[in-house]
DNA sequence: CAATTACAGAGTTAATATATCTATAATATC
DNA sequence: GATATTATAGATATATTAACTCTGTAATTG
């Protein structure tokens, strides 16, 4: 029970490419190298970002990522599910009932964290936040 | 990013103790068979369980679990922290500067489900749950 | 003592996370 | 168009953790 590497990679690349320009991509050796992760892997993470539409990729010479839009309603929550994914924290097999209290306490304590997750865009941190 | 099947056990287990009586305990096997475990494997998890002040154990002939006290105080959190430990979700190696925006979301967002975790009270859902 | 039950520790298996490697596709520059 | 650069895809490899098993030991009952 624990966020992922891949999910500290994603969040800090993307805070970086808010910071960064919005037409000049930014090569994923310069993301990585200041993460210190191998650029191929980080690579292959921020594809599912691409995938997600919240950046975008530019192959060739001077390519690399940058936002696809306005950067103003990328939330955390939206980072950590194209990530992690969208499935509930508390998996159980079973269904006894429609009303199982276990899976409502648990999905309703899931459901306040994602809140706040939610309601973080990534423009608030902006500025804030200078290097990895 | 997933609550492990050792806490869905857990939680199970201690809603059956909380409906069944405080003197007479109820053997593992009896609680293993109802969630379909092995009864060594939560025997495991219950260990832990009693470590951490929650439950009983009586050895011998008869022997089983039970609760140790007032049922009235142990929260969902309780037996979250037991299984799962309590370390942050989100783990970062560095440390850049006091005050991190991105661990500051992660853990507001953390602390958001802790607190509800923590104000569900095993009493609240006992008798609600009949079987598991 | 004999049966039952929890406990402890080592060991096993399965699943997942974390990468790496190689080849391919796209793009810019010359 | 050739070449260098960069992202993408897929297969593979390694490490870590979860999930479970096995075996022996200790405690309790009768
Ligand atoms: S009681 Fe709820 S959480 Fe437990 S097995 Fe049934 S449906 Fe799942
Ligand atoms: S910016 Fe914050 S989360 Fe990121 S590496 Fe630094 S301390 Fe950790």
């Amino acid at each position: 029970m624990r966020f992922s590497k891949a999910t500290n990679y994603a969040l800090h690349t993307m805070l970086m490419l808010v910071d960064a320009s919005t037409v000049k991509p930014v090569g994923v050796q310069q993301l990585a190298e200041s993460q210190g992760v191998s650029p191929t892997y980080l690579s292959k993470i921020l594809t599912r970002l691409v995938k997600a539409g919240m950046i975008e990729s530019v192959s060739g010479v001077n390519g690399g990522y940058r936002l696809s839009r306005t950067k103003d309603d990328i939330t955390f929550l939206d980072i950590i599910h194209a990530i992690e994914g969208t499935a509930s924290l508390f998996e159980c097999d079973f269904v006894h009932g429609t009303e199982c209290s276990i899976q409502a306490v648990m999905k309703e304590a899931e459901e306040k964290m994602e809140r706040h997750l939610q309601q973080t865009k990534l423009a608030d941190l902006a500025q804030k936040q200078t290097q990895v």
